[in-house]
RNA sequence: GCCGGAGUGGCGGAAAUGGCAGACGCAAGGGACUUAAAAUCCCUCGGGUGGUUAACGCCCGUACCGGUUCGAUUCCGGUCUCCGGCACCA
């Protein structure tokens, strides 16, 4: 409990239990009031200052904030401030990814409408977020749930679908036969429906999909423009699209027209194969089974197949099932008869859906061969030894010479497989192809909380996209929410009762609604021009903004999000919307917090909640502990007992300026020759400013900066304690004192704007220059050499910084605790690293 | 399984480009101030070992095994463990 409050050295300090501390919740409060009054990071699309646009992932509103949007606005925020007291017209906006599966949760469970659970969620954390001092643009706020938004959201699909982009095919759901209704893959738990249990099983529904493998190429390629990414992503999103490189070859089917193509990138291997693999999806699977014996049996098989999920599917240790169709094909290469399976390791989605089995080189293969007693051919032969099929316990993948490979034999594998290629091409068995592991984009959900598609099916007309003029659709409000059966959209009769757009005749509304990674595949678009009433942005803000100079947010985000955001500002650019081809110039992946070896989770129960640190601590200590505690794109191990060092840290800075203040009332710059504790002061105040800048700015090292801004304070104090009071340099304690809080401003925007404000200034800390630093200064005017004997440290020699290597080699030689270390052996070389190190070499 | 990360004191972490391992902070221990406590300030703080309980020295130590180098937390090869993503959570 607040106990008392008194003035002490005219500031107000506060009790808390008897501990003296600031009072950060007046000032925090006060500060908050000030700048949402003044309006104080309002920003204007033009300025004659250039425009810099740092963007934070927006949240979903899911309740309150957790400590994982503390540490990514913590981060924006700095960004943000530094780059205003840089120079630039910042844009700096917040909104609300407000759709999803969760608000229907809610609804479901606890009977609250989605529409009020949002709104609710997204007041109380934008609360919170003004609790931490953010400076953001709030004007510029946008929720995705709002008509104003999803307008544009409705519009972005029919720019796709008018581009030839948007497009229906079938495609498996989860399904639960009891509820009756789609299942999302979070709704299937252990395999069963998370309501009743039933065990989930998958239904093919018609779908929208996204052609993002018509962009396949440029968003492989332009991923070298983004040097501003983390190799880490690029590299994850180079895999997640897979361009793989190889030959689609054609197996004839005797006594048909068509054979079963399979893509390969191992056509060496081809005189290898031994057997055709289909996966359960495929259709010749259902054809051969009819001229079967066991149809039954077959078709009961691949249905099998197909109920397990991809993962299970592709994973090494799930057992290989097959099943063989009692027909064959013919190698196009020898004319052998090659048994034709169907198996769950085959998936339809990538290549042909079709795999030539070769259990000599490749392992999969391999381990269903020895299942089934295939044949094992060996058709590639290592450098060193002689392989025979009957010995071998995995399969060779490594390069080799070709044997068994008819007129190929003896060439390397890879000059064979230019051969094998270009007879197949000649001879019309093959072609060269290019595959991907990426799929086009499904896009549809049988959701109510989303964007509605904007299509109407008219009896006469066919699909008709809802033009223009009419948008939005709007979501109606009344709704059941249990209502089974496919979209609860579809139970809505004035919603799906509607008139054809071209006709005028009675025609259906869709019933889907869109992914919510639609709405958040352009926000950052939306921000230049939030309350566009005409448009979705208007060419020019997107032309002042984009690209998004720095866009900050959890690595779990580094495939999916990030690749449709590129994918969308891509097709906005061919479609003259937006000058550049991608939206994000740099990207920081900040790391997950975590608490007692997991990620904070309320199922696990390891929650810590920010609002009590901020109400115990106030805002400036729980940001400036959540940067300094790990650098910003590790994770982070959240320590209650870590909040207090900052705690005091801030504390010890309040302090520091009270006992100071008198200082503030005179004038004057440094003038004049420093002593030498003057000159060690300025030196560390010009390096600090050196080096929280460039910590910030070129390595993103929030943690060391702070760390640094603290070395700084405790100089000041030993500067102050070990020089008597009579002797202090005003001058130098002043500057030194007034650029500290300069470099503390972006960390801790609260207390910087508090004590700026005591010392006399009458303007806003947040609107000063950036301290520059002063190079002169940074030379110091000693070193320390490190000596080492055979790479160990023996001694270490105080030198003058300008003192000439050979000099200092000489003192390091005739060293005292050096010198024994030499007796009797001989100095191979002396290794020098100038201002460093002296590494002597000796033999016997 | 595939793809991507990470492993350094009791703890979070620090050491652009290979060059003093452990900055800064937390915890712990000791001391000062206080009737006492809190707060604050000062000192110690990787492990082992020698030394007069000293000054000081030696050996080991950055997940594990090996390599390159005068010198490796950093580079290379291999192993183990933990974490993230895997397309309907966002």
């Amino acid at each position: 409990m607040f106990m008392t409050s008194w003035i002490k050295e005219g500031a107000i300090v506060l009790a808390y239990n008897g501990v003296e501390h600031y009072e950060f919740k007046a000032i925090e409060q006060k500060w908050q009031s000030i700048w949402e009054r003044e309006n104080a990071y309002k920003v204007q699309n033009r300025s004659e200052k250039p425009n810099y646009y740092v963007l934070e992932m927006f949240p979903y509103p899911s309740g309150a904030l957790h400590m994982g949007h503390i540490r990514n606005y913590a981060i924006g925020d700095v960004v943000a401030r530094l780059k205003t007291m840089n120079g630039y017209n910042v844009l700096h906006p917040m909104g609300w990814d407000a759709f999803g599966l969760p608000a229907e949760n809610a609804a479901i469970q606890r009977g609250i409408h989605p529409v009020e659970w949002t709104r609710q969620n997204v007041t109380n954390m934008r609360e919170q977020q003004k609790r931490l001092g953010l400076s953001y643009d709030w004007e510029r706020e946008l929720t995705t749930c709002s008509p104003d938004y999803y307008k544009w959201t409705q519009w972005m699909f029919l720019l796709m679908y008018n581009r030839g982009l948007a497009y229906k095919k079938t495609a498996p759901v989860n399904w639960c036969p009891t509820c009756q209704t789609v299942l999302a893959n979070e709704q299937v738990s252990e395999g069963g429906c998370w309501r009743c249990g039933t065990p989930a099983i998958e239904k093919d529904l018609e779908q929208w999909f996204f052609r993002t493998t018509g962009y396949v190429d440029r968003l492989l390629q332009d991923l070298e423009l983004l040097e501003g990414w983390p190799e880490r992503v690029r590299s994850m999103q180079e895999h997640w699209i897979g361009k793989s490189e190889g030959t689609e070859v054609t197996f004839a089917l005797p006594g048909q027209e068509k054979g079963i193509t399979v893509f390969t990138t191992r056509s060496d291997t081809l005189y290898g194969v031994s057997f055709m693999v289909l996966a359960a999806e495929h259709p010749l699977v259902a054809e051969l089974a009819k001229i079967s014996p066991r149809k039954e049996e077959i078709l009961d098989f691949a249905q099998k197949c197909h109920r397990e999920s991809e993962i299970d599917r592709t994973a090494a240790e799930t057992e290989k099932e097959g099943m063989f169709l009692d027909a064959y094909c013919i190698n196009p290469l020898n004319g052998g008869r090659i048994p034709i399976w169907v198996a769950n390791y085959v998936l339809m989605e990538y290549g042909t859906g079709a795999v030539m089995g070769v259990p000599a080189h490749d392992q999969r293969d391999f381990e269903f061969a020895r299942k089934y007693d295939l044949d094992i051919r060996v058709v590639i032969s290592p450098p060193d030894q002689e392989l025979s099929a009957e010995g071998m316990t995995e399969a060779y993948v490594k390069p080799g010479v070709l044997v068994n490979s008819g007129p190929f034999n003896g060439l390397s594998n890879i000059e064979g497989q230019k051969k094998i290629d270009a007879f197949l091409k000649e001879q019309g068995h093959g072609v060269p192809s290019v595959t991907y592991r990426l799929k086009d984009w499904l896009v549809s959900r049988q959701r109510y909380w989303g964007a509605p598609i904007p299509i109407v099916y008219c009896p006469h007309c066919g699909i008709m996209p809802v033009p223009e003029t009419e948008l939005p659709v709007l979501l109606p409000e009344h709704i059941a929410f249990d209502p089974g059966l496919l979209s609860p959209l579809a139970h809505v009769p004035e919603f799906v009762n509607t008139i054809c757009p071209q006709c005028g005749r009675a025609a259906k509304r869709e019933t889907d609604t869109m992914d919510t990674f639609i709405c958040s595949s352009w926000y950052y678009l939306r921000y230049c021009d939030p309350n566009n009433k005409h448009m979705p942005f208007s060419k020019d803000a997107a032309a002042a903004w984009m690209p998004v100079d720095q866009y900050i947010g959890g690595v779990e985000h580094a495939v999916m999000h990030l690749l449709y955001s590129r994918f969308f500002t891509k097709v906005l650019h061919d479609a003259g919307w937006v000058k550049v081809v991608e939206p994000f110039t740099n990207l920081l992946t900040q790391g997950m917090v975590i608490k007692d070896g997991h990620k904070m989770s309320k199922s696990i129960g390891n929650v810590v909640d920010p609002e009590e640190i901020i109400s115990r601590y106030g805002a400036d200590t729980a940001r400036l502990f959540i940067l300094f505690a790990s650098p910003p794109d590790k994770d982070l191990e959240w320590s209650d007992q870590g909040v207090e060092g900052s705690w005091r840290f801030l504390n010890r800075v309040w302090r520091l300026i009270q006992s100071q203040r008198h200082l503030f009332s005179t004038d004057g710059g440094i003038q004049g020759k420093l002593g030498r504790a003057e000159r060690e002061l300025y030196r560390k105040l010009h390096g600090t400013i050196k080096k929280v800048t460039e910590d910030i700015e070129a390595r993103f090292s929030l943690n060391t900066a702070i760390a640094a801004i603290m070395e700084l304070i405790n100089e000041t104090y030993h500067y102050l304690d070990n020089v008597p009071s009579e002797k202090h340099h005003e001058a130098l304690l002043k500057e030194t004192m007034e650029k500290t809080l300069l470099l503390l401003a972006p960390f801790a925007p609260h207390i910087t704007a508090e004590l700026w404000e005591q010392i006399g200034n009458t303007d806003s800390i947040h609107k000063q220059r950036w301290p520059q630093w002063d190079e002169s200064a940074l030379k110091a005017e000693q070193l320390t050499i490190v000596v080492q004997v055979n790479g160990k440290v023996r001694d270490r020699l105080v030198v003058l910084a300008d003192s000439a290597e050979e000099e200092v080699q000489e003192l390091a030689l005739q060293a005292p605790k050096i010198q024994p270390l030499l007796v009797d052996k001989k100095v191979a070389r002396i290794i020098n690293v100038p201002g460093r190190l002296v590494n002597i070499v000796v033999s016997d």
